[in-house]
RNA sequence: GCGCCCUUCGUCUAUCGGUUAGGACGCCAGGUUUUCAUCCUGGAAAGAGGGGUUCGACUCCCCUAGGGCGUG
């Protein structure tokens, strides 16, 4: 008999290490586990540096939010540790999002975080005190298939962070639980009220954990301070449009921040790093059909080497906030290649590319990788390789 | 040297003898969003300068400055 987390015990001999960051969701996770009984252990980690980021609204595992955890357990009188990753954290996390920028990409820490930190050490920690599974507030869903568990669109679809999660190895899904995943936010917050938990009303967390005022690229400066080198902002048809400060302040399909008044609007193309240039062009040029993903984790049921000659047909999203897209998978030559068969509009190397088997709450969530390169139409590409070539031939000269 | 034409938000421009001088792009602020963006909503922002004519001028006339074209 499995109870509520699937596992053959009984709720009071089964020991749960919940993730808690200090927001309203991991929060409920902890009450709910310990309501039905669970042996709780809330574990909170101090990620980074406190200082003015510890006070923003929004933000997780630091200063103030550390203190709320702590609280909430208080509330529900559970064993609560906080354990200081702030080093693993900066190697992991942060350092490579600055190296991402500085190489002409568009990273996503919350990742590299869940990847690195949360589901490899801490998961870690959870096994070595003998709990029985992780336990986390994200809203993603996961169920039992055989000998094995599988990853699904949790039941609220606004919430859904799968994009976030993909990442996720099959050893690690099948030791991580997700209580959230068929709750809205909207009962989550009913549940804190009642349990009466001082975090019911807290803001949800926004933008980057670890950066103040929204300002990234000052991290990045701080941390590397050569990064930000201005270059010249260039239309795709080779003129030269102006100047930037910087290709850490850009990603693809971005459109504000260029400060190009060009009648229409325009959108980033291309970042090139190496003659740190920012390629622009009309929103037609993002057009982009097919993506080559690197650092591939792949949860569907066949082996990824045994993808029908044809591909596979499923759904991708290039970015959090974009409906899934149909796709095919295949692999090209040893590279996973995903092509959008409608094409998708601003896609980023350095963002991830996950893949679904629908759309529908419960639909499973097959894995996905990052983005390493794409490929847009036949005149667009015509278009960069001139430009390309251009710099190729002055920098010979 | 002479003749003709042009000058409006940061940029490109629309309009008119009585208008809240409109739009696009850019910029700013909110909303959306555990990434960066996108997207949505809102905001600030203009008649080269000086004289006239007129009840009233950004609009008509003159001068100055800057720019374009044509011509000895």
């Amino acid at each position: 008999m499995l109870n509520s987390l699937d596992i053959a015990k009984k709720p009071e001999d089964t020991r749960v290490v919940v993730a808690m960051s200090g927001g309203v969701d991991s929060s409920v996770v902890a009450g709910l586990l310990h309501q039905q009984g669970y042996e709780v252990i809330g574990i909170t980690l101090q990620l980074y540096d406190h200082g003015e980021a510890t006070r923003k609204t929004g933000s997780c595992c630091a200063g103030q939010d550390i203190d709320d955890a702590r609280r909430v357990c208080e509330t529900l009188g559970i064993p609560h540790y906080v354990l200081d990753y702030e080093s693993r954290f900066r190697d992991a996390v942060i350092d490579v999002f600055a190296d991402s920028y500085i190489a002409g990409e568009t990273p996503v820490p919350c990742i590299s975080c869940n990847q690195t930190v949360k589901f490899a050490d801490l998961l870690k920690t959870a096994k070595e005190l003998g709990a029985d599974c992780l336990a986390t507030g994200h809203y993603i869903n996961s169920v039992e298939k055989g000998n094995r568990r599988v990853l699904t669109r949790p039941i609220d679809a606004d919430r859904d962070q799968s994009y976030f999660l993909f990442a996720t190895t099959q050893e690690q899904v099948d030791y991580v639980r997700f209580p959230l995943g068929d709750m809205t936010k909207d009962e989550t917050r009913r549940h804190a009220t009642e349990m009466g938990l001082v975090v019911a009303d807290k803001p949800d967390s926004q933008d980057i954990c670890f950066v103040p005022n929204g300002k990234y690229a000052d991290v990045i400066t701080k941390l590397r301070p050569n990064a930000a080198l201005a270059g010249d902002i260039v239309h795709i048809d080779g003129t030269v449009l102006g100047q930037h400060e910087g290709i850490l302040h850009y990603t693809i399909g971005q459109r504000r921040g260029l400060g190009v008044a060009y009648g229409d609007p325009i959108y980033v193309v291309k970042i090139d790093a190496r003659t740190r240039r920012v390629i622009v062009g009309p929103v037609e040029a993002l057009e982009t059909r097919t993506l080559e993903l690197r650092e591939v984790n792949w949860l569907g049921d066949m082996p990824i080497n045994e993808l029908p000659e044809e591909g596979l047909e499923l759904l991708v999203r290039v970015r959090s906030t974009r409906p899934p897209r149909p796709a095919r998978l295949s692999l090209q030559n040893d590279i996973v290649t995903v092509e959008v068969l409608d094409g998708e509009a601003g896609v980023s190397p350095g963002q991830a590319c996950v893949f679904y088997d629908g759309i529908e709450a419960g639909s499973r969530v097959l894995g996905g990788g990052f983005i390493n390169k794409t490929r847009r139409a036949d005149h667009v590409e015509t278009q960069l390789a001139t430009l390309m070539e251009k710099t190729a031939v002055a920098a010979a000269e």
